[in-house]
DNA sequence: TAGATTGTTAATCGATTAACAATC
DNA sequence: TAGATTGTTAATCGATTAACAATC
């Protein structure tokens, strides 16, 4: 089990996420969302957050925030609110994503070029050190910093530059053959933009995006 | 409260759903992500899928999988499991999203047009009906079936085309205009894929697309 | 029949919320 | 001080799970 003891009383509660203690599944989750918000309000230029405005952006109920939030240690300040900078510190170290994490992308198309050139993982200590694909005609082009390689390279390229996330912008019939060789390579959370269902041992985390399941949950909550 | 009575004895529960009660919003999403991997399990030709199938792609238990369906309906078959068709029907109907719902796209750079050429909403009944860019150099471009449509023409084509939802493929400092104008079209649901923070009146649905959050969530597992 | 898988129960655990004293 | 917002409690409700009879 994953979510033994979190939600424990606080003063053993802080003293069992010391000693390594995992945070349950819906901690992590809304812990991660907060790092999100704060991350941008810090870019627009606010220096507090109230737990009030945390839960306008994030739709969670402001007293699960402060109650998350309490549980690793008193960050707020009554009347105030939260110092962004502070906060944003304290749940990486709760996290403990203060490092840098390589990330390798595959596909140069629309997608991979789109996510090649956003900031939204850099602002995240995630960096994209290398970029694939599979046509010679692309092969060799520059993406912003990177240079696109070909799939021998993926090996390498992923133990020298200690790749821990493959992105997969890659058409579907392709996606599965590119996680079987990210798994082969030993990279352990795979992030998949195809539509593509896919097979992985359990010790490989795959996320599969589907903006498409949220816009029928959105939608489900307009119509009814 | 949304939560209401849907977990109410069986009996009741159907003629509630009958009734026009709304799901909960864990029970909603979870349809929602059922009907994304029976869609693509229907695509790569299987015609039945058990609860445990069902698991293994969405990290969904298997018992909550069937407590989920069983609470509207014998939907699968003892030593057999459901017929993805069938089913795929059956949570359409509970979630009324049976029908055809229009999305404008705003964007065209490279995200917008990965999204404009991928079936991932189409798979679900939407239909991207126009696109939209304030470069004039793109705008006459065509984009798959779709012509990039200047800014002005917003109002009009929200109206004319029943635009439900609206999809920001644009640079975070222009998300929050193109949403203010959205609003002001009626539009009700925005989905955001800008790292700006939306500021929306409490009718209207903004949901940010964040894959940072979901990879520093997968992250946390790996490390911890 | 034998094996597989659903539908359902019952028990437990975590999430959610309102309310409010503490305090900035 | 007065207003705002945190930290915390206590109560409720939904989610989760193991287990298993029913049945295909």
């Amino acid at each position: 089990m994953i979510t033994d003891g979190v939600e424990a009383d606080r003063a053993e509660q802080t003293a069992e996420f010391a000693d390594g203690e995992r945070l349950s599944l819906g901690v992590a989750a809304r812990l991660s969302r907060y790092l999100q918000v704060l991350t941008q309000a810090g870019k627009m230029g606010k220096e507090t957050i109230s737990s009030q405005e945390l839960s306008d952006y994030t739709h969670i109920n402001s007293t699960q925030i402060r109650r998350d939030l309490s549980g690793f240690g008193k960050f707020g300040k009554r009347g105030v609110g939260y110092k962004v900078d502070s906060l944003v510190g304290e749940i990486r170290k709760i996290l403990r994503t203060s490092g840098q994490h390589n990330i390798a992308l595959f596909g140069a198309g629309n997608l991979g070029q789109a996510i090649a050139s956003s900031d939204i993982f850099a602002d995240h200590g995630f960096r994209i050190v290398s970029m694939f694909d599979v046509d010679p005609a692309v092969i060799g082009n520059r993406v912003g910093n990177l240079t696109v390689q070909a799939f021998d390279e993926l090996d390498r390229t992923v133990k020298e530059q200690d790749v821990v996330v493959g992105i997969l912008a890659v058409p579907a019939e392709a996606a599965q053959e590119v996680a079987d060789r990210l798994v082969d390579a030993g990279v352990k959370i795979i992030f998949n933009y195809s539509e593509q269902l896919l097979r992985a041992p359990p010790e490989v985390t795959v996320h599969t995006s589907s903006p498409a399941v949220d816009l029928l949950y959105a939608l489900y909550f307009y119509l009814a």
